[in-house]
DNA sequence: GTTCCCACATACTGTGAGTACGTACTGAGA
DNA sequence: TCTCAGTACGTACTCACAGTATGTGGGAAC
């Protein structure tokens, strides 16, 4: 709606500028500010509106370009979703990442994680992005593909260090399972953070309970307590081989 | 599967019954039929392409009837999602209370639960529609209100009792956190385990997981430890009144 | 200056959700 | 048995939107 028939993208007068080396050319760069506006203005809208609220129309109305422009850029609608997706993910990753600079112990890395965790999840972009939108427009698959290299690879790296912190050794496997469940726990209750009356009070019990929950592992640890294994009972695949 | 292409609709030939008190009318049982017929496709073409892979078209021809008598028992596409969203939900419910019956020990029953939860995840259907589609399409609050109704509680029912035996008695926002703290790894977890190569193992290694995290939490309350509790810092909301 | 081609714009098509309205059949009353 | 009303659909449309085919203007290499 209100498009606003002006002119495109930074029509400068263009002076004379000898292509210096090393210096992208004017079209480049204004190829790449076209595509940027593009992903700013989609995942301004995603967020607002969420994926299938959203026109790919209302995106290039946003960034003052028109559907030849965004299909020059991307190859459709999910790219386009992949590509604000990505962007989303790896801001998240590195804020999380930054906060764990501080810290040195395994546990309080740990919590420092989960607290910065939690920040992040409460952004509107990231839970609607990431987390509500994510799995339904790209597939599962492709979800846990995407977020194993910024947020969950920073989660694997905690866990693994805490898992070491209590001297048990497990394999590849199981550090992802336990990756995955403590991310998996983190998320929701990071949607149910997001969604409650009082954040600040909600976030205060999600860190009470998962730092309950660690612990409890650090008393398994001091204890001495031997690590998890899993016992394998074989109903219908007698074979175990494999990863 | 293997939906048996019979007649859905029975078109007897109507030969003159009166209407005995108590029975439905011929007219009310055909929209029933009608109505469940329409779920039912809807059901198996939203788990085999998802929610935006299904048209309103496919689901009527495979009902064998038009859009009129969509229309007429739905008010729209959501509409038809959020009903087998339901079914789907409260079998799942089912299955899992099913499982717990045998068991008395709250941490047996937590097992027993995981466990049988891990089964039902592992179905497409209740991957897709509830795990997958099911925040997206229907948005979160909306998603979670429906969960409350089933599976969430009963493991809410099982977090409770757990929470109980460790003799830590904590308030219903607690107790509210704890479970989706659990409910999101599970089913974090559970997605994991149902897109792994060796479902069986995967399983094993998730039930190891939480049997360690059970164990800690087991270990504390044989140490007597205290419960969990949120150390409030009030950062911008001074006031911490209500639920 | 000429030419090339990249980065778009324009105009179109197909599909699918939703709607307006028509109609046959059923069940209740006379 | 004959209306008669209303339910349970069917038919035919509209509108919105993803995607495509093709045209074009302007920077850049020569």
């Amino acid at each position: 709606m209100t498009k606003t028939p002006g002119k495109l993208i930074p029509k400068v007068p263009s002076p004379k500028v000898p292509s210096v080396p090393g210096a992208v050319s004017r079209r480049a760069h204004y190829s790449a500010t076209t595509k940027r506006a593009l992903i700013d203005v989609a995942e301004e809208l995603f967020t607002a509106n969420g994926y299938a609220g959203t026109s790919l129309d209302s995106i290039v109305a946003g960034a003052r370009v028109t559907k030849g422009a965004l299909y020059h850029h991307f190859s459709g609608k999910r790219a386009v979703f992949e590509a604000v997706f990505d962007r989303v993910e790896s801001q998240a990753g590195q804020t999380i990442t930054q906060a764990l600079k501080r810290q040195r112990d395994p546990w309080s890395r740990a919590m420092a994680g989960l607290e910065a965790f939690l920040e992040v999840v409460q952004q509107p972009t990231y839970r609607r992005i990431v987390i509500q939108d994510g799995p339904s427009v790209m597939g599962y698959e492709r979800f846990r593909e995407l977020e194993e290299r910024s947020t969950f690879a920073t989660m694997t790296d905690i866990v693994r260090a805490l898992l070491k912190a209590g001297d048990w050794d497990v394999d590849e496997a199981m550090l992802k399972t336990f990756t995955t469940i403590f991310f998996g726990a983190m998320s929701s209750a990071g949607e149910s953070v997001a969604t409650s009356d009082d954040t600040a009070q909600a976030a205060a019990r999600v860190e009470a309970a998962i730092g309950f929950l660690l612990a409890g592992l650090q008393g398994l640890a001091d204890r001495g307590a031997a690590g998890p294994s899993p016992h394998v009972d074989d109903e219908d695949e007698p074979e175990a081989a494999g990863d």
